[in-house]
DNA sequence: ATATTTAATGCAACAAAGTTGCAAATGGAT
DNA sequence: ATCCATTTGCAACTTTGTTGCATTAAATAT
């Protein structure tokens, strides 16, 4: 987690070109995720910001960032929603997210590879694709 | 949900091919499986056999039928993970699924596309995959 | 700068989902 | 039929997510 001046710049940016107000929580919110290497989940939100940001904020605050497409959210296996910044570009309700996403099994970080574009597969008949998901587990760079 | 006469004989097989004793829950939850034609939330579980299994016990079946590899998760981007018979060569412990799974968004059931292998994808330098999932949502055969 | 309006926050109370310990009931073996 | 091991159901509990409402803070107009 680090925090750069230019992530508090981009704060203020993204809030304002979204129509959100640039409240306390929603900052503190939004600099976690530029700042975080790996996708977060509601608890770890709560945690970091522990005593700061109510339960109940820190859930609007993730509804209102996935429907202005400023995050999406990663499928897991588990139970837990892992959400992060979306990095291309996500308009308002249509999001785009077709890149992998890896889930490291040595520091259950997730992490976007917005570089590796999900590739396309042949469905039976009869079935009509819409969007696709697609998660590698294994280990990540740092946990080699 | 088909309830074939073949469900009922395959039960058993399965329970003690895995060394569990057959028991009421496990052969209502086991059959639930195997004539369903989609993947199964512990929710469906519970509402279909309501009145008859105790939510604690519906909670421990499925996760000893994890462990003995009968079932697999289903990765979602919800919050509600999905079970599936695992119809490969799963051993306890090590679980292989390499097969996509569909999620229909008009009818929202998840169906194992058993025929349909996940593609390879090449990752960044330092990322070593082991395992991967992928989900296409769309519209399935029975919802065109 | 200050007042006014609008939206966001925190609190409380609640609902839903998942967990744990333990006594009673059931299945498998003798 | 009897015994032992396992499974089940119940109760109590923790965790996670939701809703309504009064208070507070942010944005806009004055």
């Amino acid at each position: 987690m680090n925090h750069s001046p230019t992530n508090k710049e981009q704060v203020n940016d993204i809030l304002k070109k979204n129509q959100l107000s640039v409240t306390g929580s929603r900052k503190t919110i939004l600099e976690m995720f530029l700042s975080s290497d790996g996708a977060l989940a509601h608890a770890d939100i709560e945690k970091y910001a522990a005593e700061k940001i109510d339960r109940v904020t820190v859930y609007r605050t993730l509804q209102s960032f996935m429907e202005k497409g400023i995050i999406h959210t990663i499928p897991s296996v588990d139970n837990s929603i892992r959400y992060a910044v979306c990095k291309n570009d996500c308009t308002e309700g249509h999001h785009h997210d077709n890149h992998v996403h890896f889930l490291c099994s040595e520091c259950s970080k997730t992490i976007c590879l917005e570089s590796v574009v999900i590739p396309e597969v042949k469905l039976p008949r009869g079935f009509k694709p819409f969007e696709r998901q697609m998660i590698v587990t294994g280990v990540c760079t740092d946990c080699q």
